[in-house]
DNA sequence: AAAGCCATACGTATGAATTG
DNA sequence: CAATTCATACGTATGGCTTT
């Protein structure tokens, strides 16, 4: 009877549960399904223990599972240090990273906690700036690498998904009957300005601009206050904050969160936080609600 | 070292169940 | 009914261990 757990096994395991299925788990680990499958019931045999049940089409963690998927995450993310502590020497210099406010506030956490502790020898400089100014410093040399938004289509960057925009205001928000829409937005140019505008003129819904700022600081206030509503993507909503419900305004249309890196071919440590960015991003987009 | 043996893990193909 | 998702069967590749 083999009492070492295969990290590599666990490794599916915490994909499978994150994502929520073994195909998209098995694409994430680079094996196919029935692979996927089988180490998970190994695994199972293993423990002696069930950890997932049949729920619909697809499976969810059972106790067992979740307690060891508590575990796998924390064995993981040593085995990684381990790994990075010993070999990874080789990783130091100064990564200059660019994000606007909103991914500031949400993934970066995620993703710095986990670079900094894999490599820490590599020098980490930030800078939470408006995107159009991201995009002037990676252009002109003064960042590495930027996470934003962008329209889908757009030529700069990978894309990492697509997020939903909603309409953000107090909880309980209402419009104001007969009265032109209030809104709170960043100043011209800015990608939810310009996209919640169009979707209201292709409406033509009537609105004013009662609060502008440079910062998402800055326009808080009015809308904790009820006294204006503005566009920001769904899941990064503040917990003070709460999304209209779909119906009242027309729907905005979805952006894409992009990495975008100064160089072509970047040096490894760029690279690394790149990586390290994608995850923190996917594991952001599939966590359940 | 090389050869032989065995267990294990993998991929492909296919099946069964479920869902919209 | 078509698409999606997990399970299973089978052939093959790989790696460890023993024997030569």
């Amino acid at each position: 009877m083999n009492d070492t757990l295969d990290l590599a096994i666990l490794r599916t395991l915490v994909a499978a549960e994150h994502l929520g299925g073994f195909s998209r788990a098995a694409d994430r680990v680079g094996r196919t399904q029935s692979a996927v499958s089988l180490q998970l019931r190994r695994l199972e045999a293993q423990l002696g223990r069930k950890l997932f049940v049949k729920s619909g089409r697809g499976l969810v963690p059972t106790e067992a599972g979740e307690v060891l998927l508590a575990y796998a995450q924390r064995l993981l993310a040593l085995n990684d240090e381990a790994l990075a502590a010993v070999r990874g020497q080789g990783l130091s210099g100064r990564v200059r990273l660019g994000v606007p406010q909103d991914i500031a506030d949400t993934v970066l956490p995620n993703a710095l906690a986990r670079f900094a502790r894999a490599h820490p020898d590599v020098v980490l400089e930030g800078r939470v700036e408006r995107q159009e100014t991201l995009n002037r410093m990676l252009r002109d040399g003064s960042l590495d690498l930027i996470l934003l938004f962008a329209e889908p289509q757009s030529p700069t960057g990978q894309d990492l998904g697509l997020v939903d925009l909603a309409w953000i205001g107090a909880p309980g928000w209402g419009p104001p009957p007969g009265q032109p829409l209030p809104l709170a937005l960043l100043d011209a140019p800015c990608l939810f300005r310009k996209a919640g505008l169009a979707t209201l003129d292709a409406a033509g819904q009537a609105w004013r601009l009662v609060f502008g700022s440079p910062s998402l600081g800055g326009l808080s206030p009015s809308i904790r206050a009820g006294l204006a509503i503005t566009v920001r993507v769904a899941r990064f909503c503040p917990p003070d904050l709460a999304p209209l419900p779909e119906g009242i305004l027309p729907p905005l249309p979805r952006v894409s969160l992009r990495l975008a890196f100064a160089e072509a071919a970047p040096p490894p440590a760029v690279e690394k936080l790149g990586e390290s960015l994608r995850q923190a991003v996917a594991e952001f987009l599939s966590a359940r609600l």
